[in-house]
DNA sequence: CAGCATACCTTGCATTGCAAGGTACTATGG
DNA sequence: CCATAGTACCTTGCAATGCAAGGTATGCTG
């Protein structure tokens, strides 16, 4: 199944994206919900909102990218921190992958002045 | 209102992928459905079917991105052609445009081998 | 004339992203 | 010690999207 939205995702990137920046962002170890936010707010591209975040962390722990654990340090208020799985792990090597496939050949169709006539006949 | 969606494409480039091929794709011309819809399953990204093709285009239409006209060349069937107006071509300069910029922000957080640390303590 | 291909369109469903609105606890400053 | 603001996570409800599946109509081919 895991081969099978993975297909998937080769048609649509707009799903995939949000998923790739946010398990990038847990490469280099756990981290906590609205961190990841602010993280991901620094870009336009990624600039999301907690209505989108925790519904799709929710998810990807579901799925098995995921784990998350509550962590209390010192008196501050408790955080829920978030790291890849195993699972997570290819999952984000299989997304990079697909993403730069998706950056090919996006460019491709942007490249090629395709005439009108070439494309109505087929190629 | 074309500005209002333009802000909102900077955050979800997974809505504009589609419509960016698309009018890329009526560059050169007028394209008809069935060879556009060729055209754009060259890519496995971009290879989309007609359930989402025809809704599409009829949004473009009436969106004022795009125009359509009937036309019977021979004795064949009839097929409608698309074509960007004036209002698309604008578009197709703006999207591209977001599009380079989606890439970047993307590329960027790919790149950066950020420590949990780092995210976690905000940037 | 049966069957296939071309061409466009529609319906209905599951999923998505999000704004808006919680809950609950901590820190601050008057 | 109370009010306000800040941190942190979560939920609800809506509108939009992409798509599989199925539909209509016409022409071509054996």
């Amino acid at each position: 199944m895991a081969e099978d939205e993975q297909e998937k995702w080769q048609i649509q990137l707009r799903k995939g994206a949000l998923e790739l920046v946010i398990l990038a962002s847990l490469r280099g170890g756990a981290v906590y919900g609205l961190a990841l936010l602010r993280h991901l707010q620094q870009f336009p591209t990624t600039a999301i909102t907690e209505g989108t975040l925790y519904p799709l962390l929710d998810r990807l722990k579901r799925d098995g990218l995921l784990d998350a654990n509550w962590m209390q340090e010192g008196e501050a208020r408790p955080r829920k921190y978030y790291e890849l799985t195993g699972k997570g792990k290819q999952k984000l090597v299989a997304l990079m992958r697909a993403w730069r496939q998706s950056v090919t050949d996006i460019d491709a169709l942007l490249a090629t002045k395709a005439s009108a006539e070439h494309i109505n006949r087929g190629d």
